[in-house]
RNA sequence: GGGCAGGUAGCUCAGUUGGUACGAGCGUCCGCCUGAAAAGUGGAAGGUCGGCGGUUCGACCCCGCCCCUGCCCA
């Protein structure tokens, strides 16, 4: 079973309910908690709240360390054919719709080389996003029709797949279908303004729990020189702050604006699979009802 | 009470020597997305240009009065 939906909408107390009920244990599928000391910034539930239920994929690295998808899925497909062999049933629960869907459905990664994709991010810093497109339509129009010319990173992710795989790229997403057995989808459903409003509370709430302190430590430890973590949500902004570039009072309010637009973008991904059972995040009854939706699957 | 600056999109501001607002960024809305996804990206909708009167074939741009905001003087 996986909880999904946007950040701040309730998520987590609703995994935990879920897990209670089911006697299963959680797994993490939002890709900043699985670094190790991003706690207050990621909302990440602290060990004495779990109410003594496992979770799975958090703190697992150093902020340093890239992470990517791919990784990601084989690490969560590993822990839930442990949670099934030991009749647990694993309940996901994250914001990154990405993580989850490579989790849950048919999903397969064409490999990277570290090599090319240098060589090939070299290039575009050179010559621009628009001549790689070029270059891409040339090897692989189809691909390249599908991409936007100014969209560089996705333009030099192409051509590196078609570089180490020898075959077109393909740059669509594959079908809503689950890899995973009797997978189970629910969305935490949440009105806009109130979700904005959390956020901002949230935001505040980040601050006043020492928030930029964290942030401090973790710049202490690589979080500046990582490829990942530090585009995270509120650390990018603390960081510009601790670099002098802008204010605090403007990171705080950029961590708020940019975490509306991130909620956004989460609810429209979630809003487009029509697997996902929705239930009110407010509602006395959504634990009875996501269970119901795993008991009675809906077209059955 | 007097002087100066300003009142243009939800916000911050461009702009037209008078000829249908060329607007921009942000926000909002909608969308895309395969190894950085809390990232990266495309599009759309928004304006009686402070109010009233005047001049003019025609005013957001000129004139008068008024209202509002900021600063200065008394």
């Amino acid at each position: 079973m996986a909880v999904v939906g946007p950040t701040a909408a309730g998520k987590t107390d609703l995994s935990l309910d879920l897990a209670e009920a089911l006697g299963g244990e959680v797994v993490n599928t939002d890709s900043m908690q699985i670094y190790r000391g991003m706690d207050i910034g990621t909302a990440k539930l602290p060990v004495a709240e779990r109410r003594g239920i496992t979770h799975h994929l958090l703190d697992l690295l150093e902020v340093s360390e890239p992470a990517t998808v791919a990784e990601f899925q084989r690490w969560a497909r590993e822990v839930i054919v442990d949670c099934r062999a030991r009749q647990v049933p694993p309940v996901l629960v994250g914001g990154s719709a990405l993580y989850t869907r490579a989790v849950l459905d048919r999903f397969e990664f064409p490999g990277t080389d570290p090599a090319v994709r240098h060589q090939l991010e070299q290039e575009l810093a050179e010559v621009g996003p628009e001549a790689m497109h070029r270059r891409l339509t040339a090897v692989d129009a189809d691909a390249a029709a599908r991409i936007i010319p100014s969209n560089g990173r996705r333009i030099v992710r192409a051509l590196e797949v078609i570089a180490i795989t020898g075959r077109p790229f393909s740059a669509t997403l594959p079908e809503l279908r689950y890899e995973v057995s009797d997978a189970h989808q629910v969305g935490v459903d949440i009105p806009r303004d109130v979700l904005d409003e959390r956020i901002a509370q949230r935001v505040e709430r980040m601050w006043e729990a020492g928030f930029v302190d964290e942030v401090r430590r973790l710049a202490e430890h690589g979080l500046r020189e990582g490829r990942t973590a530090n585009r995270a949500l509120g650390y990018q902004q603390v960081l510009a702050y601790l670099d002098g570039e802008i204010t605090e009072q403007a990171a705080k309010e950029l961590t708020i604006a940019g975490t509306r637009r991130f909620a956004r973008r989460q609810d429209s991904w979630f809003r487009k699979d029509p697997r996902i059972t929705w239930v009110a995040w407010d509602d006395p009854e959504r634990v009875r009802k996501a269970l119901d939706a795993v008991r009675h699957p809906a077209g059955r």
